[in-house]
DNA sequence: GTACATCGTTAGTGGGACTAACGCAACGGA
DNA sequence: TCCGTTGCGTTAGTCCCACTAACGATGTAC
């Protein structure tokens, strides 16, 4: 950013709904995605391990789907949350298209470390805000997002 | 998006703020984008023209301060709406360093219409809250930003 | 068997934020 | 008056991310 200091940011465009969400949310992923950087973590691996964790090993299609990650992207994330022993990639013998990927048990230590990462780093995003005010707000986040997916 | 059908999204993903946020500006965005488009409109066209209206005449540096526009991207907005006759843009007699950038006739109508399209996109964004819910949540986003501006 | 869909993979597109470096002009001291 | 610094406009290019296209291989349906 550059408008530091004299702000003179027209009004016009500090109270549209869209800049707001465009620039908050800019720098809420800058935010979680130097807070998982530093624990050698990044927010694709997150969602792929809890995607593994609630509903158990499946195709990478399937992960595709269920993180909304796109096939193509999840080939690399598969191979690194690999190399780094937080996921086996196994051929299914059913389907031969298909690999199985399941969590290991690094890989469910490292989630539980990643959502204590996540938890603090949601609080720094979340601070202005009291309890109440953060749930009013995460609830107004989900009805609207729900809505343009449902509209999809 | 492909995680429409059966929606297997993790539960820890579904409630983080950033997820939300991030899901929901990427909706956001390609609406307004989208309908911007139609009018053969864009985001930048429509900050710099509003800019320019509130604070009136300024060189493209101080127009990206006000706008957050990265003055490395000013040029080509700047050109777009000079293409457009949107605005204009002279050298500075003072400082010949500067051009000095001013809105036009058509550029005022033209932000005019602008913000009749963001009016409606907004109506269509916000849809399914109140008119109470949408000052809350424009008051909270604000709140959030700011707070990560001075910390900034 | 033949058409079609799905899987994993590779490559590439397009947009947006952001950096580096340039030549030029202005400003602020010694 | 020269000099270092700062600000200007511009060009080029980086990185990240959502997303598309096309591929060969495999599975499914008719």
């Amino acid at each position: 950013m550059s408008d530091d200091g004299a702000r003179k940011t027209p009004d016009r465009l500090r109270r549209r709904a869209s800049r707001l969400l465009s620039q908050l949310t800019m720098r809420s992923d800058r935010l979680i995605n130097e807070g998982l950087a530093r624990a050698d973590g990044r927010k694709w691996h997150y969602a792929v391990l809890a995607s593994l964790q609630e509903y158990g090993p499946g195709s990478q299609a399937e992960l595709s789907r269920r993180s909304g990650i796109y096939r193509s992207d999840m080939v690399g994330v598969v191979k690194e949350l690999a190399e780094r022993d937080l996921v086996e990639r196994v051929p299914d013998p059913d389907d031969r298209r298909r690999n199985v990927i399941t969590i290991s048990v690094r890989g469910r230590r490292r989630l539980r470390h990643l959502d204590r990462i996540l938890d603090d780093l949601h609080d720094e995003l979340l601070a202005p805000l009291s309890t109440a005010e953060r749930d009013q707000f995460l609830q107004l986040l989900t009805r609207l997002l729900d809505h343009h997916t449902r509209a999809s």
